[in-house]
DNA sequence: CCGGGTATAATTGTATACATTCATCCTGAC
DNA sequence: GTCAGGATGAATGTATACAATTATACCCGG
């Protein structure tokens, strides 16, 4: 396994989306490359790139005064979860018919580390299984198209739901659902990946919308 | 009507995004910033920035050997169109909710260009008239999540179809299905403008599919 | 003839200097 | 007092210089 190379425009990226994602700023709040460049410490050249990254995502708005911040709203996630109802399934379906032994093996590696950290009520890590899980089924589903739809739509919701993963409830119910969607994958059952993703998904809407505040 | 400032970079953006879903480039072919920077007559800065969208919609792969061209392949086409079947119905319904009397006129007004063109079967203002519909509609379905999801796979799609709206049976069919999607929404009809949007976002991937050699 | 290792060249990644645009504020005329 | 208009500052947009990484070609030894 070779380790990609990680830019500073990269960290960068990471860091902020995060920042908005989790409140560090607030919204309409401006900010400027100058600012960023001088509190993170790099010169304005990687701060830009991550900043047109965020405003190609729109969870900023560049504008003459700065750039400002947008983030997402409830209504956003409430769009995001609608969007991912209708795809998600389709996702998986076709991740069940062209999965191969290699990457059920994966799947299945990750689903035990699920278990693993939610038995240990490691939320962080927790999340971060939950994102491989949904990644490889984006990857192995075999449609880029299908991958850059819902990559950034899932880690949207994901980075915004900590709170959401830290009840245990719903970390052992996120956790039997994955098993579930694992196994039709493994088993090449498309119709039945589908239709358990899509219970899915909607488990994870009601369980965001109802503990998030906003 | 303001005039939005358009940088060096987006015009590269749009010239190399032309570029590489026209074919001008081809799969595999390697760029480097530097070559592109003085083809174009302009420096790294702006290349860059235009190259790094490119790569975050993956149109392009950046390696250390310089920036491989991917564009999109005739699967990718048709995972695009299954995105769009099970998204626009919806963005349609929403729109149909939600437009106003203002909105409804925009709509009309481009509908109206669309047949002048038509008749007078100037291909590349058809396709113009096309884009603004569609993006006219992702931008009053209210969404900014559909938006942003719809927006990128559309562009995608229509730069690469010139080809099928050159048909005139084709364009004068694109036509009509328009005026009717229109006309539902105008009505604030959510459902029908659901069904007709479908049965249009079906007719177009047909068009490309059959006519696209690739 | 083949393989490895080193030097070289070419590329991306980052920093900085400069240009340009735009907002803001002050000033002065009416 | 109000509004116009220009000066000023601060922001983005672009160009260029420099650093670091990586591919490639060449040479030498086997």
């Amino acid at each position: 396994m070779e380790h990609k190379m990680i830019s500073i425009a990269d960290q960068v990226f990471e860091r902020l989306e995060m920042d908005i994602l989790s409140g560090v700023y607030e919204r309409d709040e401006i900010l400027t490359e100058s600012r960023l460049s001088e509190q993170l410490g790099v010169s304005r050249t990687p701060i830009r790139e991550a900043v047109r990254r965020l405003d190609q995502e729109h969870l900023v708005d560049l504008t003459s005064k700065g750039i400002r911040v947008v983030g997402i709203s409830r209504q956003d996630i409430a769009d995001i979860s609608e969007i991912r109802l209708r795809l998600e399934g389709l996702a998986a379906r076709w991740a069940a018919e062209r999965a191969t032994e290699e990457d059920i093996r994966t799947l299945r590696e990750i689903v035990e580390l699920q278990e693993f950290y939610t038995a240990k009520s490691d939320a962080d890590s927790i999340k971060n299984q939950d994102s491989r899980f949904h990644q490889t089924i984006y990857a192995l589903c075999g449609s880029n198209a299908m991958r850059d739809t819902l990559e950034p739509l899932h880690r949207k919701l994901l980075k915004y739901r900590r709170v959401s993963v830290s009840a245990k409830s719903r970390a052992q119910q996120s956790l039997a659902e994955h098993r579930a969607i694992c196994e039709a994958i493994a088993a090449h059952d498309g119709a039945e990946a589908e239709r358990l993703t899509i219970e899915h998904v909607k488990n994870a809407r009601e369980s965001i919308l109802n503990r998030q505040v906003l």
